[in-house]
RNA sequence: UGGGGAUUGGUGUAACGGUAGCACGACUGACUCUGACUCAGUUAGUCUAGGUUCAAAUCCUAGAUCCCCAGCCA
């Protein structure tokens, strides 16, 4: 399916610049990063930094199209970076699906104008060693031997200084530990190398922070060749800096950290020049670490632990259940990425926490769907209609606009006939004032088909309406009342309902979908999100559809008309479709027959 | 009881001492062979209290509220 977007970079050129990019303004006209090898180009380089240890969500999401986005605004690079400094969370399937998710996001990381590449913290271990060495040798940096739980007891408070025995302890001693660490010659969690700031700082990331840990355990990367691991502090602006960063954009949890990230950098700097004379060689490059508001929603829970506890308890049938936020699922379920950027690109950019309501992505991708999507009709909820007046077997061959939207999609033929279906909501009995559709005595159209008037009902022992009886107008072919003398159509009806011919309808499964949680804020009212699951967050129905659908491919949208739009699932089979109900139309008579209901 | 951030209509976001604007939602209406889409209109806001200034969302002072920080997680 094409794709368009009123943004395809997601960066829409008429929005106020937010304030990473007056940042970047400002940064380049101070030529604060220089140019791009033989350009007048300056140099904006970001990256996107996952841990491989779960599947990326919609608030990832706001971060790709975020950093991507600036990269292809300035003429920048782009690097997708796998931050895999814990051997003991991190895995290949991760690894595999991100790159599947970013790319499918738009994210070009390895193939485009703007692709960077594809990095591994773990490719940059050996000179991670070589410089934490430097840090001892400088003084800056000393082999503990405290346990965590030692460490924790003399973590001290905000106003009490932490402390550690060792912190005296002399270089060359420090030094020969620390070899011997990366040696294995010690047992996990026996000793760490602490990076000596301040133990009395009130800020308690620059309380001797830990560099590295001992873990003897296989990376998913590396295998066995180390059982040193370096800490995100320590290894993240190393990262930034060896592949020459210039805007390391990160969530504001991390501000605490900002000053620790300086002072790594500036730690190493120390002593190093510009040309490279001197014991310590040439300087290297510090980034920008800049802070933004992650993303969150209504009725969503966003954190990878909580999604990994509801693939694991079997709360949803796995990361890309299409009820997920994740961006597998959002994919499985038809979001387009276009629209997931367009959302991206709206919700802006800030330091402030906010809340963005579910219904902002929705309206994203109905706005980019009703472009794109062909149409067609199916019925959810099947209610036979017999034409009375309609003969036995006869076959009618309409034609169906493909997409109103978009001229070029042409037209293609719907076949009618004597018996058809129709929605069931779309009949009532005793019908209130402004119910426009089927009703005893009441005219409707079938769209592209016939005006049909309702002459009757059957029902079964019960009392339930089973069918209703009609008889067609053989003036209104194609949905259109003859003209009167004036020119004018000669009669109108309010109504217009989508169809499918009985004798040719395929039925199909369709699974219709809900939010996941019932809450606005999930967990906001007893503590635990799983008390606002949604019970009923899936919904499966067979349903009656134009038998042109028994051809969709998994993963093709189309808009079912009146109902909204639906996505060609890969659990169904060739000739037998499931479709996963993406996101419905906007119904304004159902909440006007809501307000009715309520009073 | 330490440190770091944030606060503008219902929601999100502009303004960078000089007319508080935009988007989404909601509400009206127009259009309509999708009660969709589209279009038009209406609605509604600077956390509080002082101060500086001809002029304050913006600067100053004091306070309020919310978020983050004492992992050998990221």
């Amino acid at each position: 399916m094409a794709e368009t977007s009123t943004n395809p970079g997601g960066s829409n050129p008429e929005r106020p610049p937010h304030f990473i990019e007056q940042m970047i303004d400002a940064d380049n006209a101070a030529g604060r990063w220089g140019m791009w090898p033989t350009t007048t180009t300056p140099r904006v380089h970001t990256r996107f930094p996952p841990e491989p240890n779960g599947y990326l969500h919609i608030g990832h999401a706001k971060s790709i199209c975020l950093n991507f986005g600036l990269a292809k605004k300035y003429a920048g690079k782009f690097n997708l970076r796998f931050d895999d400094t814990n051997p003991a969370k991190e895995e290949q399937e991760y690894v595999d699906s991100i790159k599947r998710d970013v790319k499918w996001l738009g994210g070009e990381f390895d193939d485009g104008p703007n692709a960077g590449g594809v990095f591994f913290a773990s490719d940059y271990f050996d000179q991670m060693y070589e410089f934490a060495k430097e840090l001892i040798l400088k003084g800056k940096a000393y082999v503990c031997e405290l346990s965590a739980e030692e460490v924790a007891k003399r973590r001290g408070s905000p106003t009490v200084p932490a402390t550690s025995p060792y912190r005296d302890r002399p270089i060359d001693e420090s030094m020969r530990l620390f070899r011997e660490m990366k040696l294995g010659r010690f047992p996990n969690g026996s000793k760490t190398l602490r990076a000596k700031i301040d133990l009395a700082s009130p800020n308690f990331n620059l309380r001797d922070p830990v560099m590295y840990r001992i873990l003897h355990e296989a990376h998913h990367n590396t295998g066995d060749k180390w059982c040193l691991y370096p800490m995100y502090d320590w290894a993240h602006g190393l990262e930034d800096s060896l592949e020459g960063i210039t805007h390391s954009i990160c969530t504001l949890e991390f501000e605490n950290h900002r000053p620790l990230y300086d002072w790594f950098m500036n730690a190493i700097n120390e002593g190093r020049t510009p040309d490279g004379s001197g014991p310590w060689g040439r300087i290297v490059h510090h980034s920008q670490q800049i802070e933004f508001a992650k993303l969150q929603l209504t009725y969503t829970v966003l954190s990878k632990r909580n999604l990994l506890r509801m693939v694991n308890e079997g709360l949803v049938r796995g990361w890309d259940d299409p009820r997920m936020p994740t961006i597998s699922a959002l994919r499985r379920r038809g979001f387009p990425a276009s629209a997931i950027r367009d959302f991206a690109d709206e919700v802006g950019c800030t330091k402030t926490e906010s809340v963005i309501d579910i219904g902002r992505l929705e309206n994203a991708v109905r706005h980019t769907l009703n472009k794109t999507a062909p149409r067609a009709m199916g019925v959810l909820r099947p209610l036979k209609v017999t034409i009375e007046n309609w003969p036995e077997g006869k076959t009618d061959e309409l034609d169906f606009v493909v997409n109103p939207e978009d001229a070029s999609a042409g037209t293609r033929k719907v076949s009618f006939g004597r018996e058809i279906y129709i929605e069931q909501d779309d009949f009532m009995e005793n019908p209130p004032k402004k119910f426009f559709r089927l009703a005893p005595g009441q005219e409707v159209r079938l769209r592209w088909a016939y005006f049909i008037t309702c002459t009757g009902v059957e029902k079964d022992a019960a009392g339930n309406v089973v069918g209703v009886r009609a008889t067609y107008d053989p003036a209104t072919r194609g949905g259109d009342a003859p003209l009167g003398p004036d020119g004018k159509p000669t009669k109108k009806v309010k109504g217009t309902i989508h169809w499918v011919g009985a004798h040719n309808a395929i039925e199909a499964e369709v699974r219709l979908f809900d939010r996941l949680f019932a809450a606005e804020a999930p967990g906001e009212r007893t503590g635990k999100w799983e008390d606002d699951l949604n019970k009923h967050s899936l919904e499966v129905v067979r349903a009656k559809l134009d038998p042109a659908l028994a051809a969709a491919k998994p993963g093709e949208t189309y808009q079912f008309e009146r109902l909204g739009y639906f996505t060609a699932d890969p659990d169904g089979a060739a000739g037998s479709p499931v479709f996963c109900r993406t996101i419905t139309l906007k119904d304004t008579w159902a909440k006007e027959a809501g307000r009715e209901a309520n009073g």
